[in-house]
DNA sequence: AGTAGGTCTTGGCGATGTAAAGAACCGCAC
DNA sequence: GTGCGGTTCTTTACATCGCCAAGACCTACT
């Protein structure tokens, strides 16, 4: 998705809310979110700076559909996962789940950060929590299908399991994405291959005792 | 640690310095990073907009310092719950680093979220990047003490295993201080007892196949 | 006492986000 | 087609911000 420049003799854009988002995602890989301003995305959109309050009504806004973009993206990177999987591998969808996730994170690091920057969003806007909640239940769900399958009923640690899951996979992507935190905890010891992590994660999922 | 107000009538604060990292506190717990400004905290202490300059070089340089001061206090929670646990109890030594970790940063959410902004950060400064390591050697090193108690030599999982309980911890704890992100997936589900998650968590240390 | 150096003030610069008012354009009713 | 309402975009203005440089003030040391 790349910024559609305005066309200078001609006064409307045409596609000018499609044209900033592109102007988001380019600044934020470039700058990060600090060095993101309405004015310079309306620049490389080749308008002025008092357009974007039209589509987006300020910043907040505009960093609001920027972040729910990425959920559904992040989603459609689940479900890639998922299609790979047969339905009755119920643990190969479960690490599918933690694949699709951490993916994600890694191939869209600067949107990423901005998704789980909840101080830069609206928080109650409806699409952003409707997509946030359906990346959860993707987890949850595969969990519990998986406890079915396996026939271990409901047990009291499960919910501790499934914040441990939900924990491991954002934290892990956090970190992965977070290169100079790495660099801080680590020097090189922890550059850890996603695959092994995710199965080391896969084993809270069995029933103990094993 | 309040923010010590300049006397009117003086010339030199006295403390400057103490007095604008107790603003920075104050500030980003009222409005956030994003609520933050130099002129502000001067404000605050009573001073003029230019002063904060002496003491640290920029905006990044004061919030550097503060970063530093909460690894500093990371530290010491941790440290807090080691002096709990008996040096032979390796488990429970191993537990006791996740559990400061998350009680800092539950009883520190603002300053463990800027802890962690690395953009925001003078991702050079010395004594950053030292209590950082500092508190990554004190997970990797009860881990391996663990694994030296319990006899289990070093095995090839070792490594994603470190990697997991890092980010397990790690994660967890952003979880629970964006809470707003935690509405998002659970609305009420996912709010879950510390321990009980770090006790799932321990179970990663144990041998396979007990 | 005098001076060097650190602390703080002041004023100014360019940039930002937001608001309000006006210009250009689109589509629809007639 | 013509006129008109609503939308998209421009322009101007304002308060605030980070940073810089010049100067005033104070402390400490010789």
């Amino acid at each position: 998705m790349a910024v559609e420049q305005k066309a200078p003799n001609r006064y409307h854009h045409g596609d000018l809310r499609r044209a900033l988002l592109a102007a988001v995602d380019e600044i934020v890989r470039e700058l990060g979110v600090e060095g993101l301003s309405l004015r310079e995305c309306a620049r490389r959109a080749g308008v002025s700076h008092g357009a974007p309050a039209h589509h987006f009504r300020d910043k907040r806004g505009m960093l609001t559909e920027y972040a729910t973009d990425g959920f559904e993206k992040l989603l459609g990177s689940i479900a890639f996962e998922f299609d790979k999987i047969g339905l009755d591998d119920t643990m190969g969808r479960l690490k599918a789940v933690g694949k699709g996730y951490v993916n994600f994170a890694l191939s869209h690091q600067a949107q990423f950060k901005v998704m789980f920057r909840s101080e830069l969003l609206d928080n109650d806007n409806e699409r952003l929590l409707d997509r946030g909640r359906q990346v959860f239940e993707a987890l949850t769900k595969s969990l519990a299908a998986h406890w079915a399958a396996t026939n271990q009923g409901w047990r009291k640690e499960n919910l501790a399991q499934i914040s441990l899951a939900w924990s491991a996979v954002h934290g892990f992507a956090v970190l992965a994405v977070e290169a100079d935190l790495l660099r801080m905890g680590s020097e090189g010891l922890l550059n850890p291959d996603p695959d092994a992590v995710l199965d080391q994660l896969m084993l809270i999922a069995e029933p103990p005792g094993q």
